[in-house]
DNA sequence: GTTGTAAGACTTACGCCGTAAGATACGCTG
DNA sequence: CAGCGTATCTTACGGCGTAAGTCTTACAAC
């Protein structure tokens, strides 16, 4: 009846993602159902099927599109090259300020992250770029990872320190890596390499989750000495 | 037909969420089905109904159970009264530790307390003892604020601060939990005070982002400083 | 032109989910 | 024995993700 006319593409992986993106930030990603999609769409649902193979490859799809955004945001994933040693930390802070800016437009997301994990390449390079300012401002690989850490919940507005593996790459991956994220590639060598036992988990959890705590409390401390009587 | 016998409930609120528990802990979150559990409970799904009013109710309660083991844990919620103010530091660290180790039994849970929010008495009387701790170490109402936010991932294995309402607490509430939480309701009350424009989302979230950031940020520009070179 | 092929949509249906509505079995009290 | 409240079961509905198969169209080869 609505006589379409062509059998060329009206729908694309692009615009699926796009029209998931508007629907979750209008609706709440709990509105974001394949029919739902499709109608927004004009079009039934198992039509975006032949473009996504499932609903999981849209949510990822949405982390990595969210990521893109960012990378938008804050000027270009590879950090200009720091001419001041000691500008790591301002010119970290206004990265992490602009992904949270991003993030703001779209509060969902952080839920999706927590549930699918953020691990596509656009992802991966806004890791590397912050990997890199901090190597930039001087600090060792295994200090990078424990502020990595540390900092994780600020970077992406949530964090998930109770996970039960640690994700060890295998070494095939790492290659793939050092393409994409250099930085990052560089610290896990190196971090693994210093672990005798990296069969898996090779983040000591407890160590990370102390170490994050205790900069807390010893700023805490600070603040309070420095507080008005 | 299986001939049973009496009207007298062998189903109960707390056997429902104990059963609900170790379902969560053997085969995850997403196996928690009302079917499931009606089957691990030996009845069929719509009886649980009558002991409880739908899911949610289960994970709310859910969230309660683990927050009496964590007062378990961490030896009662209200914490003893510190003969030493400087000890606050060290009290608190090992009252966030604790809740950490029953966390770790239940790594679903940060996700439901995500979605569902941690609302219960359990929850608030967990709060109070923190800000009970850092009063008694003889922080300020605004700094134990900023510092509860700050700390937030910590203590809950997870953080929000991407929240769009700050959950102003309505007067009555607030008579209600100062029954609950003394130490939580007198840091409201003085804190909603002093913010004038404070009809809803009375936390400033950019301002405790901020705030927790340069926490960590400081921190890590002393960990660098200390690094051997 | 006719026909073959494959892209890109649509149709139907299945097994899950949470739960509304109501029926049923039982013990207790009059 | 009648009636009532309690606790459970039965049935069914709408919505979910998606497996399987079908239909329409554009285009290339003859």
């Amino acid at each position: 009846m609505p006589q379409r006319s062509v059998a060329r593409p009206q729908l694309t992986r692009e615009s699926v993602l796009q029209a998931a993106l508007q629907l979750a930030d209008r609706d709440g990603i709990e509105a974001l159902t394949m029919r739902a999609l499709a109608e927004q769409l004009g079009v039934e649902a198992m039509s975006i099927y032949y473009h996504l193979p499932n609903k999981d490859a849209i949510l990822d799809g949405l982390v990595e599109v969210v990521f893109a955004e960012i990378e938008h945001e804050v000027g270009g994933f590879p950090p200009p090259p720091a001419t001041d040693a000691s500008s790591w930390a301002p010119t970290l802070r206004e990265r992490i300020l602009g992904a949270r800016r991003v993030l703001l437009r779209h509060p969902w997301l952080p839920n999706v992250m927590n549930a699918r994990g953020a691990s596509g390449p656009n992802a991966m390079r806004h890791v590397d770029g912050v990997v890199g300012i901090m190597r930039a401002g001087g600090m060792s690989h295994d200090l990078i990872h424990h502020s990595l850490h540390a900092i994780g919940s600020r970077m992406y507005g949530y964090v998930q320190e109770l996970s039960d593996d640690g994700a060890t790459p295998a070494p095939v991956e790492l290659e793939q890596l050092a393409a994409l994220a250099p930085h990052l590639a560089a610290m896990l060598a190196e971090v693994v390499h210093d672990d005798p036992d990296s069969t898996l988990g090779w983040c000591d959890d407890q160590t990370e989750f102390e170490f994050g705590l205790d900069l807390l409390l010893e700023g805490l401390e600070r603040r309070l000495a420095a507080q008005p009587a």
